[in-house]
DNA sequence: CCTAGAACCTACAGTGACTGGAGCTTCAAG
DNA sequence: CTTGAAGCTCCAGTCACTGTAGGTTCTAGG
């Protein structure tokens, strides 16, 4: 049986991302140059489908491209130590804790927020009053911005 | 009494945050231009700080720039309805549920990934096969890379 | 074989919210 | 007056993508 390879939309569509995101990825270095047609376009087998879906998984999970590239170094050493694996997930799942906590917090303090009637005007408004004076605020919140 | 100004590093270790936080909010128009001493410093009154405070204020409760720009111009406009600031929060605490949701999801995902004894050899780690291997997760995952 | 349209290519810049550095000027205390 | 901290504008970087312009290639169907 001929070995497979498809080409970068189909590589995309199978692994649930963009096509840009591919080209980024063997941009910087993450993924591996693959095989060209003789009009330049990129065909890619089951080893890169394998290296992909690894990189997007990890990234699913919030590790950060340099973790992954590390992780994805280690696979390549068949004897290399589980515990610089461990050590990196383990630093993501703490990461993973403080964001939780952040957000909790700050949630509560929306909830509080927006616990009152609407249709007053803006100079009754506790939204704003809130925004306004940091001492409305029931408890210190982490100063770092919150993007959800 | 006369009238209190600062230059901008005064201001932004007050306010806490950095200078350039603060030109790059003048250049974005979310704060307006200040006066200047004859040699083109920034000088600061008290009608700026507060606007800054509010708006890093926001800023740590994650709301967008745009929404903190529809904020304040709310806020210029006494009586304007305060149901257009509710509707801006209660988005704001919407994005926050959905992110604290999801990052629970992965947190379990990461606890499973750790529950196993370090130190083997990396064809036997966990961390590496999930990674590897989508179906060894328990349950399904956002596909939005979860940056913690 | 030919055609047409989908999908491919590179190059370049944008996204959001900052953030930092180069090379210079101003300010204010001593 | 001197000196050093802090100010200025300009430009580009951060992180991880993401989109578009202007062109080429591929492949299915006639």
């Amino acid at each position: 049986m001929r070995k497979s390879t498809v080409p970068i939309g189909e590589l995309a569509r199978s692994v649930g991302c963009k096509v840009q995101t591919i080209r980024y990825y063997e941009q910087i270095g993450l993924l591996p140059a693959p095989v060209r047609t003789a009009g330049g376009q990129r065909r890619y087998g089951a080893a890169h489908r394998e290296k992909l879906s690894f990189v997007r998984h990890a990234r699913e999970l919030g590790f950060p491209l340099p973790a992954i590239r590390e992780l994805m170094a280690l696979t390549d050493h068949e004897d290399a130590d589980c515990a610089r694996a461990d050590a990196i997930a383990r630093r993501q799942l703490e990461a993973v804790n403080r964001r939780i906590t952040m957000l909790n917090s700050l949630r509560g303090e929306l909830e509080r927020m927006l616990r009152h009637r609407p249709g007053r005007r803006i100079r009754d408004c506790r939204v704003i009053a809130t925004l306004a004076d940091h001492g409305l605020c029931s408890e210190a919140h982490h100063p770092e911005p919150a993007n959800a």
